[in-house]
DNA sequence: CTGAAAGCGCTAACAA
DNA sequence: TTGTTAGCGCTTTCAG
């Protein structure tokens, strides 16, 4: 009772055509080819009846083609990335391909070390948030003309495509709606990686709070810091910006780290505290105080990644370098409403 | 200046040796095959000036090996899910293994297409979160003689490999330290659907209110119902059972449902009930209050899934059936304490 | 110790 | 309209 694996071999010989025949009708193009009616309706239902697959591998090694692609984020084990993992897997695979995740942690090593690993693979496309140090690695899979999209980020001066969002635009209005709500020392704590995301973000953020004349109250922490480190640098931060009245966090994890010294150490600050963070997590809604958040359009972002990927996929030439802007959206919750 | 791929033949007529050498040389045999330190040694030089890497592709095709695992679970953007993916990934890359995730929603159709689509790819091994329905394709599976294993959970009367963690325990543990704590009224909250991981959960909760003598007050949500229906049935559930002083959410989804129910309907409950929930969340430690919660050990799960399917993928014969059970930790914070 | 050659399963140019 | 055949790049048996 094994199941046998079936060759297109065995079905030209069972059927008494030829394996072109079969290769053809398989792929297709029995019209294109003129084939008979006849043969290719028997050929079909044999195909059916003995349940045959095509072996994928013969069939890559033969066009060259994987039908994977490479999903690579900082770390798909973070609920942003996670997200976006998913929805990228429902449409991959809707249109036959399948995703290779991997994580990079953010370092050039190992984002180089995936890439090569990758080559040698034949994988079809990628798709990455680009570590801050491997624009040659990019530039080299560019040369090869091989289907590429940044996200997340990009390098100013690398002409790749990429589907990031505006980030500066995001931090402007959710900074300008803390200051609506009466804020006033509004901080804004943030890496020190020079990040074309964050850098944007910081910007928005000083471009609203100078417009109000208010001053910029920026915490930047080492991006290699471990959490104890980076809780203790905010928890400093803390204690020697008494007048901070609003935080927006940069990015998801220090939101967490923030909210924690906070809990921790400042209990009776949780509910006067204007609070925002950018990157949005199902678990804000619930908390108390309900956490506002700045969220990157998740589905619209995979949408437009998948949509330019198999853009890429399928013509090989003169494609025009693709360069697309989203926006965030601001999700008002409890934490920033005025106090 | 297009990098160019070499072949193994190219490296042999480049040298004026066999490809057979040549293929020896890569795969370490050179030794066994009595191949001259010389021309060893030279392969490898020039092997390594050109960078060569041998076609993945090929290699499989050849082997029957493609070097990648399949893993599979009920949805990749959950928090339990993508930490696990996450360090599933760092352990499969490390032994030269490649992972293909995927997310079944536990929809028995969907975990058949998957599996169908990876046979083809001759995927070496499978780990996999069974839908509740697929036992015949997991059967087939294994009379293939491919590599699988189940986690989380699995079926009572097939012989497979699998690791799962003790659920009653953990919950017998756990509600115990409940009721330790004074709670005399819990309840628990869980799914309607037969997965052995709930019905163990279900059975040492009992266990533990059985032995105090204390009510059972369980409420199974269909598994089907979206979030606003779990929502009004918890909410009804509230209502009708005020004597409940303590909830125990058998899995992490319930919770967040229920949390946003008291939230909203009944806030001063918040502080006032016990609350006790199945997988662990980083959110949770810096909730007000902060959630106690019973959580999986993702290392030795993700570890003790990884050696056995290495174990697998090498010695094809006289596989003994492994079954691994671990224990659950219970992270004790503010919302499990006596009120 | 090394090489020739078959063949994994498939595609597609070329023949018939 | 269909068949023959040459590979894709690699492994491995068998013969020197």
């Amino acid at each position: 009772m094994k199941k046998q694996r079936h060759s297109i071999k065995d079905i030209a010989s069972a059927l008494n055509v030829s394996v072109t025949t079969v290769s053809f009708i398989i792929n297709g193009k029995a019209k294109e080819k003129r084939i008979s009616e006849k043969v290719t309706k028997k050929v079909l239902a044999y195909i059916d009846e003995i349940n045959y697959k095509p072996n994928q591998l013969a069939q890559s090694l033969r066009t060259g083609q994987s039908k994977i692609i490479v999903f690579m984020v900082e770390d798909i084990s973070n609920y942003f990335f996670a997200r976006l993992a998913r929805i990228i897997e429902d449409i991959a695979y809707e249109k036959g391909y399948k995703v290779l995740f991997c994580s990079n942690d953010n370092e050039d090593k190992k984002s180089e070390e995936l890439i090569a690993l990758f080559k040698d693979r034949q994988v079809d496309g990628y798709i990455i948030i680009p570590s801050s140090g491997i624009k040659g690695t990019i530039k080299n899979l560019l040369d090869e003309n091989i289907p590429l999209i940044l996200f997340d980020r990009y390098f100013e001066d690398l002409p790749t495509n990429y589907v990031v969002i505006d980030n500066e635009e995001a931090t402007l209005n959710a900074t300008n709606h803390l200051i609506e709500n009466k804020f006033k020392n509004i901080a804004f704590v943030t890496t020190d990686v020079e990040q074309t995301q964050m850098l944007s973000r910081l910007s928005g953020y000083k471009k609203a709070v100078g417009q109000k004349q208010l001053h910029e109250i920026v915490l930047k922490i080492p991006y290699n810091a471990k959490p104890v480190n980076r809780k203790a640098i905010i928890k400093d931060f803390i204690i020697n910006n008494p007048e901070v009245d609003a935080v927006f966090f940069a990015t998801n994890y220090l939101t967490q780290d923030g909210i924690s010294v906070i809990k921790e150490g400042f209990p009776s600050l949780l509910s006067k505290l204007g609070i925002i963070t950018f990157d949005d997590n199902t678990l804000y809604e619930i908390f108390t105080p309900s956490i506002s958040a700045v969220a990157q359009p998740l589905e619209e972002i995979c949408g437009t990644l998948m949509s330019m990927m198999l853009k890429l996929l399928k013509k090989k030439e003169d494609q025009k370098v693709e360069k697309v802007v989203l926006n965030a959206k601001l999700l008002v919750r409890e934490s920033s409403l005025p106090k």
